[in-house]
DNA sequence: AAACTATATCGTAATATTGCAATATAAAAA
DNA sequence: TTTTTATATTGCAATATTACGATATAGTTT
């Protein structure tokens, strides 16, 4: 096994868990909150920002860029990547509707 | 490797991703909702919601009451489960302060 | 006590993630 | 054109996650 079943669970479901998943690491978290502090910038200034080699953060951008939390311009020979504020705002939402009615347990 | 190098982050980017990674997959979304929905219930209600087997179950419960999400009673043989209200809300607030100023580039 | 109900744990197979050195690609600068 | 700069891809080792059958644990009912 290993392998999340998808096809058991709602759209919903499985985009809220999609979006949770490309924020479950702390390097992802910490390129999120870089690029919205300098609200964009080319990879480079990441690799320095952050102590990981080179391609470990090339491979955490693509899966952010994959989630579509941020995107990416080719600018000359370098990327500039900056927050892809549409989806960036649904998680914020994410779960705004969730709203537990009482706490009558434990 | 495999391993995240937690301690290269702050504490704050280590908690999110956590706090991330415990909502990453569908069936702990949907046992988020279905906790939501009906305010508290036994593991059993779970079991038989879910499509999945039950050993299933009671590992991703341990993984959300380990993140702190939710929380249970023993209450005769069974274990009544509910949301955990601090620490969801915490959720709901997570990205609130991150808010990007503008949206210049790409 | 024996049977039943509810949940947890163990063991294990399949798969995914993390991290990086080495290398590839491609534009810019010399 | 050679070198430098910026990024992506490949390949691989270490570790983590997912899923579940089998089994253990513990309270409840009969």
């Amino acid at each position: 096994m290993g392998l999340t079943k998808t096809d058991l669970f709602t759209e919903n479901q499985n985009e809220i868990a999609m979006l949770a998943k490309a924020i479950a690491h702390p390097a992802r978290v910490a390129i999120i909150e870089y690029l919205l502090k300098v609200n964009a910038c080319i990879c480079n200034d990441i690799v320095n920002e952050l102590p990981l080699a080179q391609p470990t953060i090339s491979q955490h951008l693509k899966e952010l860029k994959n989630a579509g939390i941020i995107k990416g311009n080719i600018e000359g020979n370098a990327i500039c990547y900056c927050i892809n504020e549409p989806i960036f705002s649904k998680i914020k939402g994410l779960f705004g509707p969730m709203q537990p009615i009482q706490n009558n347990c434990c």
